[in-house]
DNA sequence: GTCAACGCGATTGTCGACAATTCTGATGCG
DNA sequence: CGCATCAGAATTGTCGACAATCGCGTTGAC
């Protein structure tokens, strides 16, 4: 699992970073949650440098917002930011399948498949965890098999932020990105059809997006703070 | 100058970054120097925390390239690296100018032209450092007039990959973007004319872009050393 | 004479303690 | 009774010293 890599220091802040994205998007941390470092030095045995190394990387993958001398909450992104993030992602996973669309040998399609196959193992065995993570890493994988570390660095960033906004602001039917529309793309990129590779992939982030309450008037947990403390 | 900004924390990393920065684009530190901790600290009177905060922000913009317990060089992107660099601009500069044609008030657009005006008078003076600035800040400019704060950052990334890239592989015609291409595209934009606005900055990033010799074999400093020690 | 193994110097990585700042609750004044 | 002021506690930020690691020169054996 290839998703917390910024630096392949030691694994420890890897492992602490990992563990608060998994917490945020199973919505046990929430949004506005304050995290002290000392806690999580205990909680994940290490020591408070490795919990600021980590803390400081999630800033960058705008996961925790980090204000000076008060320490790091998860960050609250707003309806904008939502929307910047679904953007952004759409520009570039666009470009991204189309890239695939013409590079892509007999192999990464059979790696495409086998991922889906895990989705829906994962699916099937009702496993959260391993859905959550593993329609990520699809994204990622794409990336990867096109070829585009960079885009794939910046994808990275930006699926990290919409599994957050996904997670603050998803109804309840809780739908991730099934395997089916996965599928789709896949199926595209086999067939070397662009138009229609590119059509998916719009589609299903616009899915993913539209699955979203961003226009309502803001349910979160922390709307109370920041309505009653607007000077903050 | 809001150019290193990843967190606004004490300005001395940040001035240890851009003093960084400044170098590798004026072509006084070459790709592949070693950065020493201890010197860096020493040459900037700070101690070696910071002065590692900051080559941890410098990685994560792709201009140092930190490997573990050996320390912290120039990167050396390569060509693919550096095409990767302008196709990810093109990407996302392309949205940044369609996005301002449609919400750009009088204001941003005095604030464009003031800039380039800046520009002009830095040309002038033939002040070399402020037209390395300038000329990059334009691009952020227009980032930050659209709105656009996600793009933004990453844009910030990317314009720095970039101009690592062009002082790693410019010709000796050493040609930044100059202000004319700049009005052209805030013309288009001034106009409206969302087609023009997209051409003039994709013709300006082609432009940036076809100014290095990306083809050749690597020309670089290092190529002596990566030549001699391939297991490295 | 060549190669391997070893140890030393140099450099990075890590940690614990101290300093600075902010927040909380209480106190006193208006 | 409300509000500003001010300690005390809690938390973050910073630093210097120590430990781990790596590169390199030396030494020794074959």
């Amino acid at each position: 699992m290839p998703w917390f890599s910024t630096t392949p220091k030691h694994d420890v802040v890897r492992r602490i970073c990992e563990r608060i994205w998994l917490a945020v998007v199973q919505r046990s941390l929430r949004p506005g949650a304050r995290l002290k470092e000392e806690d999580l030095a205990e909680i994940f045995g290490a020591t408070r440098a490795r919990v600021r190394q980590a803390l400081t990387a999630l800033e960058q993958d705008g996961l925790v917002s980090l204000t000076p001398n008060r320490g790091a909450c998860i960050a609250e992104p707003g309806v904008e930011d939502a929307q910047d993030a679904f953007s952004a992602r759409l520009c570039i996973e666009e470009r991204l399948v189309l890239r695939l669309c013409r590079q892509a040998g007999p192999e990464d399609i059979a790696a495409l498949r086998d991922h889906i196959a895990r989705e829906r193992a994962a699916h099937q065995d009702a496993d959260s965890e391993a859905i959550i993570r593993l329609s990520g890493e699809f994204h990622m994988l794409i990336a990867r098999l096109a070829d585009a570390e960079l885009l794939s660095k910046i994808l990275r960033m930006l699926t990290i932020r919409t599994s957050l906004i996904t997670a603050m602001y998803q109804t309840q039917a809780t739908q991730t990105c099934g395997p089916d529309e996965h599928e789709r793309i896949v199926a595209a990129i086999e067939a070397r059809d662009e138009a229609a590779a590119a059509e998916a992939m719009r589609h299903h982030l616009a899915h993913l997006e539209s699955a979203l309450r961003l226009d309502e008037a803001r349910p979160p947990v922390t709307a109370l703070r920041e309505a009653l403390l607007p000077p903050r």
